[in-house]
DNA sequence: TATGAATGAGTTTTCATTCAT
DNA sequence: CATGAATGAAAACTCATTCAT
């Protein structure tokens, strides 16, 4: 056993299908959430794929390009999907209960890519870090362009910047990873059904 | 290569006063919510604060112990402030003002703190991280005492559960730190003011 | 101070043929012998054998594995040389005195190994202790099965448990060490003549 | 309990009788004897002790101090018990025996004293391991003067030359430690009755 | 495409010892 | 006599990355 290479990755046992990059995505979202990112090695990533380090780096420049692909795909897929619902039919507060739900319940799908987001974009260098933030922005744009619209049309209290709603409400959508687990008592409809009434509500009403 | 003193502190640029303890907390929690309790070595920790890592290490057994030193701190404050606020006079729905706005305010003063607790906390050991949740768990028990105590009261919806009042309460000041820049257009009082606000109406409405 | 690599080996003076896994143990040994194992630094150790850190851990989780590998190879060699003297022809006696000589003359040739045995075996973690004291013991029994045969069979003295002369033979052969140096007057096929001698005559006798 | 001090010595639960360089000395035997002597830090010793590092350094210049002074102690009271033996009454043999005897149950009252002795020695700097080869040079060849005496007298054999008589029984006596536990089936002085026994019908006899 | 041996720079931690009080 | 805060030097180990094959 001594004398023996130490990083050999273990033949059966691992993620065998699908092509190589989602596959390394896949198992280094799960590990990220688990044990961090910093406390994750690509040596543990690639034996957890099934594969060797060179592998991985034929497809990813670096340990870093994993975390930003991660923050890139989520992104925009959180993106389009806010773009169906704000630009669909219906009322301002009809689109935004509409995206306010879709936005929860997807989140729950997805807890392990929320915990490394924001437990970890620190980590990213600079460039990466400034594209992220780059495309979250415009994320939040999105949605403030239909709190907007719905104070315009006196849908919504006006006395709270739309920028403060957007904040409130995502805010607590990214502090889930913290506090929920799947074996509670509460599903994610559930959650979800709570937590958009609390933000309309606190929006359509007008403070004495 | 021998007699090179390899971790001598500079001289000038440090805080130099106090018990060393403190200075080591102080300094630690500004690097960490710079860049990231990974990203920052020991010995970028003493020597910002002046000293060597042995005298560090006469006073923390290790690098986690700055870090739950961090946490434990801001509990306990926190804690004690709350239970001023939620123990005082008036209704529960003023108490429940009075100490949401105390809350975030205090939130406000200490946001490198949030920002190192919810970024490194799973970077805790174990043992260390379920003594950290044990404390902030009374601490939510405290504040959803006193939801639940206006629920019964008839001030607040009761078709939403307290727990989830305060999960969504907290969540989105926990997350303050990934968005307020202080040199913001927008003052911490004037954020708290909107914060509890938005909170409060939404749970003082009963939805249709 | 950057750009400045600090473990760099050495170009010349060292062992640099042959599979790296053994040059390492090889140069370990000859370093644990002269210095001690916690007197020698991996730093040594790679250095010697022209090589880096890393390269030494990519081979060996960790210091200690170096020191299990001279055990297990010392005594590996040695139960097999066992077995072939003592499973051989001829009385008890015979073979018991084949078997102890090629231990002693054995021993000669591999004075680090057993010097670095002795001193250091409480060095080993729990684990890897318990493996080296079963191989051990294993050689143990195999050479008393012998020594009992050779007192059924009425050749040597009963009234001392064989246990104790297996003990009282190894414990003399294992502290050569303490005292042989390859320059001083005896050769060690002289010396074995000698042991062997005190050993034997010391069993066959029956007291008075 | 972090940002205190983190060895202060524990104020009950120590030896807190008789002098303290003896206290010291007789707790770091048993320590050095348990865990090596690399293995134990000078702040274990003061704590087993129940003082601190400076009390200890006011007796002791430095840790190795202990180290010889463990070694120079025994050695004292090993030379000095010889000459009451090997100077007594009797034939050679019976002189020898004695000796021999008494030489085997010291050591199974000092198995800790000899266990550090045969894995640290290496330890001392140069000098102090001078001092003590000296004193048990001396050792042996008072030993030695005895079995010489034996040979003259036609009592021994004189085909071994009676310094390897000597090795081999203090080899075998120092190797004790290695496999006595006190707990066993055998009592110390039937250990040692055995051992002389093997030795002296081994010198006795003479070879066909 | 893929391997895996080897690198190099860095990390946390340990600890004997000193010295002002 | 004794304390204990602080030092300074080194140690074991980690790991992202490279590169010859």
């Amino acid at each position: 056993m001594a004398g023996v290479p130490r990083d050999k990755a273990p033949s059966g046992s691992a993620v065998l299908a699908g092509p190589l990059p989602e596959r390394l995505l896949t198992v280094a979202t799960r590990l990220f959430a688990e044990k961090g990112f910093e406390g994750t090695s690509v040596q543990e990533i690639v034996a957890a794929a099934g594969v060797t380090k060179g592998a991985m780096y034929h497809y990813f420049a670096a340990k870093d390009d994993l975390l930003y692909e991660i923050y890139h795909r989520l992104l925009m897929m959180q993106t389009s999907r806010l773009d169906r619902f704000a630009g669909g039919e219906g009322s301002a507060e009809d689109r935004l209960r509409a995206a306010a739900m879709d936005v929860i319940e997807t989140s729950f799908l997805h807890l392990d890519e929320l915990t490394v987001f924001f437990r970890s974009m620190h980590l990213l260098p600079q460039n990466k870090r400034k594209a992220v933030r780059a495309e979250r922005r415009a994320y939040h744009e999105r949605f403030r362009s239909v709190v907007e619209e719905g104070q315009r049309a006196g849908l919504f209290r006006a006395d709270v910047p739309a920028d403060i709603v957007v904040h409130f409400f995502f805010g607590t959508v990214h502090q889930l990873t913290t506090w929920y687990h799947s074996g509670g008592p509460l599903g994610p409809h559930t959650v979800s059904h709570y937590y958009v009434g609390l933000l309309l509500d606190g929006l359509r009403h007008t403070p004495a």
